[in-house]
DNA sequence: GATGAATGAGACTTCATTCAT
DNA sequence: CATGAATGAAGTCTCATTCAT
């Protein structure tokens, strides 16, 4: 077992068990425990419990979130934006504990807002809003405010990735991928009948 | 001074405590140093640290949620939209500590998710719901699910806000009243040019 | 209702409270609820929670355990003996919540046992210690030390109690009179058959 | 300096403080100081100051009280019987304050009742009826209930011991061995002069 | 005299962090 | 490098007591 097998060992037990419990309402003990290691072997690898937070936002999620328009590009607008926001759903799906986890402590955390900021968001909303941009500029969408236009098809994606984990979801009728086609729908169409 | 106000003395310290330093990293003495009581004087009114949280998601923000859609309903969809939205923002912006305290909590609090969800944002989602539900008999909007579709435009509005909070909101060009119109309009007609 | 009434009623709910939950595992919010009175109201009455305590051991018990081996003289030593013990018996298991209260904070709060022994015990021991002297100044008993007799006695009647009084006692077969009857008979007797 | 060792040490300061303080008038800080360690150290050891207190009752005073009988058993009854309570006298008397204690927190903690009942009382409490239920089966001793007959030898000595421990003991002339032979020779032959 | 809200010292307990092994 | 026992600051919560009404 190398060093650095035993700091992803904690790594990884600390992505679950800050995503259970929240940074505070873990503890390093608990942490040590999901790992396998002693308590303080965690301070071997990190300063303090907060620089192990902190480790966790750097490289995990951001890596698988790029390269991906180029390879669609010559499709049409739709399949496009589904393919992005189902890569996005996927990411989100797989990291759900660490995702909830990064946003809301980056409330409480400046450094950890920082650091999702630059290293997740700004890339995630970047490549929509080159997208986007692209499309105005070929006149084929009407001329908003990218970067607004990108948050608000994050906003509606969100809420209802949201909505599902709450667990309070109860629009029974629609599956996944219905959900998803009317959403793109409305953000391509509007809900105004022609 | 009667127990009531002491009562309210020590709510608002809470939403504005909890608020900054999220439930776990306020303490009570702080809460008290700020509502200007002893710590134990707390302990008079609530049962619990947490029952002091819960008892935030209670009654404030809900009553100000009712009544809004009857005396707008007879301008245009844009113009009752708008007013919603206006309506719920400003009700948002006058409680942002004590909804992103609720929010963020309920991540981890799953009474608390209850108490704001039952509380406050089934009342928000169903105005939304009941008026598209109208348009789409009529023949107005399109057969989408009411139910996300009021969804999708409360996360364009819920991420519009979140990104203003955050304080890296960099969109320079644009009012606050553009991006409510750009956000309408996008939910209404969608991004495709005619 | 006067301010004597007041007072006994306080008395009455700290002898129920303290005998239920121990001295310091009353509290005086509950011995006020159960007296009906509002908390800063023991404090008119009594200086602390100790001295309530204190003035439980006073007056209560004492006066109804003197005047009896007079009337009972002229019986044989077993009816005496059994008249004395039941006699005690009925006082205890009257005033059990207090004799309970007081037998056990006196262990570790030495004015109470001060008091216990000065107002209580000391006279009744002295009841059984006088009928002893006599007995063996007449010969009928054999020349031990009295008071360490008396307190022979005295121990097997209160383990007695003790043992009903915990719930574990197991001994079917005997009615409460065949107790006292076999104790009785052990200690004028003993247990070798003749 | 061992994990057990720290734990021993911990527990002989908690029989110190409970036995002269009680459970709720000791505090955990005044224990951690008796022992030497940090109060937090207290509660690696135990979860929390009841399971300290519970685990008292376990172990301590129960293996000296076994193995005594039959040792002695081609002996006088008197001897026997003398043995015993010799045997009873010194371990309480090493124990006082653990067996003060216990008995004096059994009666609001069921569960150290529990402990103490079943872990030292009934031992002890067997191994004298064994003994009178022999005799009266070989016809020595009368006809009486063994374990009633138990329990009165136990309140003799019981109340004997507790009335030293008081300090309020006034009987100047006998020593603790003519206690023991005046309180064994009533036990089996009675105060009848024959 | 009675009330009960307020007090604040101090209780128990948790937990990130250190350090001798 | 790893361990895990020890630490002690800091947290939540309790409760006897006071005092303005």
């Amino acid at each position: 077992m190398t060093a650095q097998d035993t700091k992803e060992k904690v790594m990884a037990a600390a992505i679950k068990v800050f995503g259970q419990k929240g940074f505070h309402g873990a503890t390093t003990r608990e942490i040590a425990r999901e790992a396998g290691v002693a308590e303080g072997t965690i301070f071997r690898h990190f300063k303090s419990k907060k620089d192990l937070l902190v480790s966790l936002a750097t490289p995990m999620v951001v890596d698988s979130l790029i390269g991906l328009i180029d390879e669609v590009s010559n499709r049409s607008d739709e399949e496009i934006i589904k393919a992005v926001i189902n890569n996005r759903i996927k990411i989100i799906r797989e990291h759900m504990g660490i995702v909830k986890l990064l946003i809301y402590e980056s409330v409480f955390h400046p450094e950890v807002q920082e650091i999702l900021y630059s290293n997740i968001i700004s890339k995630a909303k970047g490549v929509l809003e080159k997208f986007i941009s692209q499309r105005i500029q070929q006149g084929r969408f009407k001329d908003v405010d990218p970067s607004h236009a990108a948050r608000c098809l994050a906003g509606m994606v969100f809420m209802m990735i949201l909505w599902e984990n709450v667990g309070l979801d109860e629009s029974k009728g629609l599956t996944k991928d219905e959900k998803i086609t009317q959403l793109v729908d409305i953000f391509l169409h509007g809900m105004t009948k022609s």
